[in-house]
DNA sequence: ATTTTTGCAAACCATTTGCAGCTGG
DNA sequence: CCAGCTGCAAATGGTTTGCAAAAAT
């Protein structure tokens, strides 16, 4: 499947202390686990451009650069650093995607069912509500995922609606 | 006291023309395919009773129920009923949860991570704003999925938060 | 009769895990 | 040194698919 989740509308990044290398570093400490080489190069790898990624195109990626890591590794180290609060889990499709948390304002994406592509939008108010709907619930909210299905403009206009004509 | 604080409305049914297997017939007939017994069992089996389900669950309750469907079977036709409309996927864990589309009202949801409770809320501003968005970004929306995660009143009860000595 | 569907079993494929040797602190 | 890590290869587990027999129109 060439599923690129790349396209990505500019959010400004927020300005943090710590490189994401010295926050996972620390976090890793606290948990008495170690910052091995494997590790540092994924953790750099993945914040050396902002983007949505997945195991395969990050495994892909480090291979292409000489700085090959096994899958067994890759998979160990995104689910800490997802723990770690640097990365967030998407599910749009079969396979996980991933994107930076750390350093990055909270957002929603649309995703366009055609050519799956994802653009990011931040709205204040939807994150109002959100909160007001889990006190309401008596949830403590962790984090929530909003994903506007759509066709985006590029796809609407190569592949207009269905007509009539589609159906027969 | 929580009580009455993690209740959520029941949301209403729509009142809807035809029942979810006449639906599904006409969807099936559109397409040059048939309702053949083992579609019927499903879409009743599934309309029974207003709930989240997997392919799994699925599979045991038929299984009990003395009207076993295989499970290709099954999978293949919860395609069709999502292709149709009857039916919404829902990506919370590694398997896929299914929830009534057809003859429900539109709604979000509010996981708990801890006991994968789900509760569903309805917010019509949630709409109009995501409808907004949409019209920003070009994009011809079909549906949208809001999962506000956290922790239920019941699992924070059970299993406060974290303290200082859960990180020694 | 022809087309579609079913069930089985095998295939798939993203992700996880057991293990033996390696590494960081 | 020693707990923790890595890579490999094998296992997992949800989901899909090829195929021959069965059912629907």
């Amino acid at each position: 499947m060439g599923e690129h989740l790349s396209k990505t509308a500019p959010l400004e990044p927020l300005s943090v202390s710590d490189s994401p290398e010295r926050k996972f570093g620390e976090f890793l400490e606290i948990r008495g686990e170690k910052l091995t080489e494997p590790r540092r190069v994924l953790v750099r790898h993945i914040f050396d451009a902002h983007k949505h990624f997945d195991a395969d195109e990050l495994a892909a990626e480090l291979q292409a650069a000489g700085r090959r890591v096994s899958r067994a590794t890759i998979y160990r180290t995104l689910r800490l650093l997802v723990d770690a609060g640097l990365l967030r889990e998407l599910r749009l499709t079969n396979r996980t995607a991933y994107e930076h948390d750390y350093g990055y304002p909270s957002h929603d994406h649309l995703h366009c069912s055609r050519c799956n592509k994802i653009v990011e939008f931040r709205d204040d108010s939807i994150r109002r509500i959100c909160d007001q709907i889990s006190r309401d619930n008596g949830f403590r909210a962790t984090g929530r995922r909003l994903v506007i299905e759509g066709v985006c403009a590029e796809c609407s206009k190569a592949r207009p609606p269905k007509r009539m004509l589609d159906l027969i």
